[in-house]
RNA sequence: GUGGUUGUAGCUCAGUUGGUUAGAGCGCUAGAUUGUGGUUCUAGAGGUCGCCGGUUCGACCCCGGUCAGCCACCCCA
């Protein structure tokens, strides 16, 4: 019997070519992170859901994969659980375990267990995937890439601007144009509190995020459905429609939240960092302080990062933000934390359409040896030996059965750029052939000849 | 989780109101070419039409279910 070879929805294989290309948007990354000062750490695929759930909002939650327990495990589950046929009531009977839904509530959950031995602020950085039970779409997979770094142990904003610094360099050698857009959930809640609607604060929250995708009409409607009066909404509006250069914006809203005693601190906090990087000259950056970003992970609270790139349609590239309890939660409070992530396989399929600003085309083997007969394979491993010393990446066409056209064209197919082919005449002069493909050029020439060759 | 849409050869796609042996291009294999690939020519292999069930004398085609891709919503990298 034969099973009908699939992958589970929303995972992928990758071939030699994309493993080489998400590498390198990897090894950019992390380059980044290491040169200001991150250093790495890996966490299991699986974590307790006693970890994890509670921590994604309610949406979040049922997005978990979860791990059935091994065994007979339904014999010790609870019976009064399992006869309601509650999907809710039996899941903790049923499972313990689930996988990362991200990379940053496992991270704190490191902070706190190792809270003794870590030297604060403590930096670190991971690359590793993460699991969403989500529906799959272009750019949305169930089986994805973050690459995260965050700074824990310090409220100062000059980690913040070390993660825009940092964007800046990312997206400079990656050659993709993106815009930061960034606000603060402690403005958001201000917001709230200035129209006195703060028992509103998630929902307005949802409804002035969709702003560049149903515009403020749309958003005034979903306002007004929330219950709140006409007054409350235009005055939102006034807020969210503030024109001028994001410090002036900023300005506009002080003197809005002083007049009416609400608390500026994150006003304060925006300042801070907005004037921080008007002094770095960050050019190919768009930078745009924006009062209708206000979506992010239900455990931000202080400053929220996201960056699109307005070129491609793929939604966010990367999110992040400060969070100020996640620790707590596991008993380790009054440490800040502050991360961003950037998602790898959407860097990817921005690049793919746009282009990548390297050539990936000599990345793979530079020489395949061709024996024509057995005679030739000690000649050929010998040659290899000292090919391969000299750093080329050089591998032996194994079966010397097959005719010559057979193992020319094998070196063409797989991109190899040069074929070096040893007969009996080659071995009676201590040479070798040594045939370009793209041209069809070839040569006889000494193994250093070859060596020397091949590395030009 | 809700709604829509697509699913035919390795790939991109045709397929007559349901009627016998389901086609094309590219790719693949072999030969022309027993010390040489890419071009050309010749021949060939490859499909339980996503899967399961139903209607029918008969289903790639109609109906139901299911799985997967894509799109919108929700949310997010």
């Amino acid at each position: 019997m034969n099973v009908k070879p699939a992958l589970p929805k929303g995972t992928r294989d990758f071939n030699a070519e994309q493993v080489v290309k998400r590498n390198f948007i990897r090894d950019t990354i992390v380059g980044a992170y290491e040169r200001f000062g991150f250093e790495p750490l890996e966490t299991p695929a699986m974590e307790l859901l006693s970890t994890l759930t509670g921590k994604y909002g309610t949406e979040g939650d049922q997005l978990l994969f979860r791990i059935l327990k091994s065994g007979d495990f339904l014999r010790s589950a609870d019976a009064t659980a399992l006869s309601k046929k509650d999907a809710r009531a039996v899941l903790p009977e049923i499972a313990e375990k689930g996988l990362r839904y991200d990379l940053t509530v496992p991270f704190a959950r490191y902070v706190v267990m190792n809270q003794h031995n870590l030297t604060m602020p403590f930096r670190r950085y991971q690359v590793q995937p993460v699991w969403r039970a989500d529906r799959p779409q272009k750019g949305r997979y169930q089986e994805f890439w973050q690459c995260d770094a965050d700074v824990v142990g310090t409220n100062s904003m000059l980690s913040e601007v070390e993660f825009i610094q940092i964007y800046h360099e990312v997206f400079q050698k990656l050659g993709i144009k993106a815009k930061l857009r960034i606000n603060n959930r402690k403005i958001l809640h201000g917001m709230a509190s200035l129209i006195k609607a703060h028992e509103f604060f998630v929902p307005i929250c949802t409804a002035i995020d969709k702003m560049d995708k149903i515009g403020a009409e749309g958003v005034r409607e979903e306002l007004l459905k929330l219950g709140l009066s006409t007054e409350q909404v235009t005055q939102l509006e006034q807020l969210l429609a503030l024109e001028g250069s994001n410090m002036m914006r900023l300005n506009e809203l002080a003197d809005r939240f002083a007049s009416t005693w609400i608390d500026p601190k994150g006003i304060e906090e925006m300042w801070e960092i907005l004037s921080y990087i008007s002094q770095l000259g960050l050019e190919s950056l768009e930078v745009q302080f924006d009062l209708s970003l206000a979506r992010g992970l239900s455990y931000y609270t202080g400053t929220i990062f996201e960056v699109v790139a307005p070129d491609h349609a793929i939604g966010s590239i990367s999110g992040g933000g400060r969070y100020d309890d996640l620790t707590g939660i596991f008993g380790l409070p009054d440490v800040s934390g502050v991360g961003i992530s950037f998602g790898l396989e959407r860097l990817f399929d921005i690049l793919e359409e746009q282009g990548w600003p390297v050539d990936f085309s000599r990345t793979g083997t530079r020489v395949v040896f061709l024996p024509f007969e057995a005679q030739g394979i000690p000649r050929a491993l010998e040659c290899l030996q000292q090919v391969r010393a000299a750093g080329i990446k050089a591998e032996l066409f194994p079966d010397v059965d097959v005719k010559m056209g057979k193992k020319v064209k094998y070196a063409d197919k797989r991109g190899i750029p040069f074929a070096a082919v040893l007969g009996s005449d080659e071995i009676a002069a201590g040479t070798i052939t040594l045939k370009e493909l793209a041209t069809g050029n070839q040569e006889r020439l000494s193994l250093d000849e070859l060596v020397k060759r091949l590395l030009a």
